[in-house]
RNA sequence: GGCCCCAUCGUCUAGCCCGGUCAGGACACAGGAUUUUCAUUCCUGCAACAGGGGUUCGAAUCCCCUUGGGGUCACCA
């Protein structure tokens, strides 16, 4: 018989949810969604210490970012004592486990690891041997009465019917305790998926040195949780044609963990920006608003006065000129600024420049004259313009740029103007032109 | 160090299980085209089977060894 899958992710909330936790709980969703199974979630809190509920929020919360959805618990082991300590009697009455007195840390019970070989069956490495005489005897309740992580995990998983545990390779050593804990509770086991941990760039275990490595960083260095997810999935399984761009949706068809690689890989964030670009291109104009509106106001910048038929406009200008909506705030920052800055080099390269005086404060004219300022309406305008001159646009464009951006890139210069406004247009070339004279004035 | 895992372009990977295509795609990088700037887009190029033994007519693919990388050795999970 086929028995119905159920999968789970059991983080332990002593720090926000890492990007390889992030895929270990995707990969345990998507195969869950795969199989038309159920996908749990549970608190791993047997460390008082460490564990804060504002981690488990934190989890949750970017769980739920990623699109990642449970559809039971999430389970809290500090809420399962008793069963433990069910458990736990079970085995102190076979004798298989006993109790062992420290002098400083005081009593906790302990299993009796045999001496034989352990075959761990697995999904991705197929099968793998240890010689359980190798490890000692190990904790399963600790003297604050909590139980050890080996311990806890095999019950719940047991309890909770799990059918496959989907987990980092890291865990790989755990397996004889836990084997040994299934067959001495007389519990069935679970089938193993052990996949291979994510590195840093240069190879050594992704941490906080490498950068960001938190699901909460990238959220607030403004990925798109779309991109995120899709990347941190091709880490370690791809659907074996070279599709690479897809959706949770998409990938809930298609998961396999017997495409599972099994070596480690490396998280190249270059590669990543890449895609959240992508993913930036592509979403939907009115998401895409909505969703620089919450990052700009996250950054604290004041959008009063500007509606979402201007946001998405905005949107749609710089959508394919960022990767990130974090380049979106640097990029247009010019916008929402009341004193622009300008860049030294840009000055030099458009504004002092022969001739420039006189193209401005032309290109002035033509726009205060200007009542329809519609971007369309601007550019037949200054083509006139241009033919009737013989200048080139560039030519025409570029000293406009430098003085209502402060830079010499921005979006087509008709849709800046557009989107700035017609004052705050205006007044900065007023202000420009004001200072221009003196700094290129002839020696 | 013991035990365990792993090994294709710089990176992510397809191909491997069921040996036989110029080892394919993507990121990055380098050229070129388009363009009012930037970017996008489109071409082109660069670049890998870790090494050594086997098995075989034939090995990236199967086996062994070496080397290299990683993980783990807690009353942390």
């Amino acid at each position: 018989m086929t028995e119905k899958v159920r999968t789970r992710f059991a983080p332990s909330p002593t720090g926000y949810l890492h990007v390889g936790g992030a895929r270990t709980a995707l990969y345990n969703f998507l195969y869950a969604r795969r199989h038309g199974g159920t996908f749990i979630l549970r608190i791993e809190d047997t460390d008082r210490e460490r564990s804060e509920d504002r981690f488990t929020q934190a989890i949750l919360d970017s769980l739920s970012w990623l699109g990642i959805n449970w559809d039971e618990g999430p389970v809290f082991q500090s809420q399962r004592l008793d069963r433990y300590r069910e458990a736990a009697e079970k085995l102190l009455a076979s004798g298989e486990a006993y109790c062992d007195e420290d002098p400083e840390k005081g009593r906790a019970v302990k299993m009796r690891m045999p001496r034989r070989i352990i075959k761990v069956p697995d999904l991705v490495h197929d099968e793998i041997e240890f010689d359980a005489s190798l490890n000692d005897d190990f904790v399963i309740i600790k003297s604050d009465g909590f139980p050890a992580y080996n311990f806890a995990c095999v019950v719940d998983d047991a309890d909770l019917a799990i059918t496959h545990v989907i987990r980092g390779d890291e865990h790989l050593s755990n397996m004889p305790r836990q084997l040994v804990l299934y067959e001495a509770l007389g519990l069935p086991a679970p089938q193993f998926a052990h996949i291979p941990m994510i590195l840093g760039p240069d190879g050594a275990k992704l941490s906080k040195r490498h950068g960001a490595t938190s699901v909460t960083e990238y959220h607030d260095k403004g990925f798109l949780p779309e991109a995120l997810a899709n990347f941190v999935a091709l880490l370690g399984w791809s659907p074996g044609n070279d599709l690479e761009i897809m959706s949770i949706e998409d990938m809930c068809g298609l998961f396999d963990l017997s495409r599972a690689r099994k070596n480690a890989s490396r998280f190249d964030n270059e590669k990543l920006m890449w895609m959240n670009g992508q993913y930036l291109m592509n979403l939907p104009a009115e998401r895409l608003a909505a969703d620089i509106r919450e990052y700009l106001v996250r950054k604290n910048v004041d959008l009063a006065g500007y509606d979402d038929v201007w946001m998405t406009r905005l949107a749609e200008a710089y959508r394919i000129r960022i990767k990130t909506l974090d380049d979106l705030y640097v990029a247009a920052a010019y916008v929402f600024a009341d004193e622009i800055e300008y860049d030294p080099a840009s000055m030099k390269k458009v504004l002092e420049k022969e001739g420039v005086l006189d193209v401005l404060s032309a290109s002035r004219d033509i726009l205060a004259a200007q009542d329809d300022w519609a971007s369309d309406r601007l550019e037949e305008r200054f083509r006139v313009f241009c033919e009737e001159t013989g200048r080139a646009l560039g030519k025409v464009a570029q000293p406009i740029r430098v003085a209502v951006t402060g830079s010499t890139a921005s979006p087509p210069i008709f849709e800046t103007l557009a989107l700035l406004g017609r004052d705050k247009s205006l007044s900065r070339i007023d202000s420009v032109l004001k200072r221009l004279p003196t700094a290129s004035s002839p020696e």
